[in-house]
DNA sequence: TACTACACGTGACGC
DNA sequence: TGCGTCACGTGTAGT
């Protein structure tokens, strides 16, 4: 017999035992009660009552009734989910394509962060620091980044990237007269760590 | 015995005799089965299957992985549509802010459908059918509209905007020579079936 | 009748 | 040890 059904069977013997235990009157060894109580009982009442809320919580946000069933919920709420990325992602790059009306901390950050105006030449100058993070998706971004050739400065580039949560599926880049321009598609997992403000801020300093 | 209890225990009995009918060589009156199945045991296996693996998507969708619990995996799934929510109406009334770069068919929606051109004095033409429609926060819009005074019209601006899921939490209204100006601030609850283009195109040619 | 979706009580496992 | 979480098999109401 298998050790599943045989445990099963035990607890099934010892639920008729305390079922039948104030019936038949025959001296038993276990101390009869009247109604036999698991230990967790309450505690998995209380588990399925808080889970069940927060399904109700879940189906409340958006009340569209389509059915009112736990598996539909759970299939609009990943639906809307992706839908309100999608949307995210539209506003993003509509919000993009603005030429400039900036000054917002979030949207295709673009800036030329030229905060060493030192001796170096003004095309250099206008070049320093320059960084463009624009999203082109969902949860997906183009990075444009110019900064001075120096050793190991690529991959502090990555690092960073990698540090806020930012994968790096395409790079291009291209060296000139001391400064490299590169541009990267990245493609940002954990949000919650993700601030496109934070990033370009980062960078900027960076270079 | 409690009718409930009883019948837990039958079936209980009948779990017994089932799993006991070939380990006893005893016989006995029902056709030993080895193991007594429920009807329903495979259907309720595919339910559980099934709600697992939606709840397992909705993990999947956002792997911040705070906690691999059903519990913690629905609080986060609300709080992220909230916050998503959030976003999206920043997002929204950020581009609304934006001077008129419009083209698009989403974000403060404001024309003027001047598509009856008659023999109404040239004030009133400017007027006629103005419609602005902007975002002020989580379904949150505000309506400002402008239509000639007509028997009922106010009634069928209210019904349109319950026809389309649209909840009215607020109205000013003021009428002036033949015409009235009103703006609302409306909620949206079902934003499946709520366009701010479309709705604008309804009102537009309501008025 | 049969099928679906649910809630329930229970044992097992992990802290 | 107790407490929380889970999967399981079952009873049951709605269609």
């Amino acid at each position: 017999m298998p050790r599943r059904q045989r445990e099963a069977t035990e607890a099934a013997i010892d639920l008729v035992e305390a079922a039948l235990g104030d019936w038949c009157n025959e001296v038993r060894e276990v101390p009869v009660e009247a109604k036999y109580k698991s230990k967790n009982l309450e505690a998995e009442r209380r588990r399925r009552t808080k889970l069940n809320g927060k399904l109700l919580a879940l189906r409340s946000l958006r009340w569209r009734c389509s059915q009112m069933s736990k598996e539909s919920t759970l299939m609009d709420a990943i639906s809307y989910i992706k839908e309100l990325e999608q949307k995210k992602a539209e506003l993003q790059m509509e919000l993009a394509q603005i030429p400039d009306e900036d000054g917002g901390k979030q949207g295709s950050l673009s800036s030329t962060g030229t905060m060493t105006a030192t001796t170096v030449p003004l095309e250099a100058v206008q070049l320093q620091g320059k960084v463009e993070l624009s999203p082109i998706g969902v949860n997906k971004y183009h990075l444009g980044i110019i900064f001075k050739n120096k050793e190991g400065a690529f991959v502090k580039l990555l690092e960073s990237l990698s540090k806020v949560g930012a994968e790096v599926t395409a790079v291009s880049s291209v060296a000139f007269s001391g400064f490299s321009e590169t541009v990267l598609c990245i493609e940002v997992k954990d949000e919650e760590r993700f601030s496109m403000a934070q990033l370009k801020q980062q960078l900027l300093s960076m270079v």
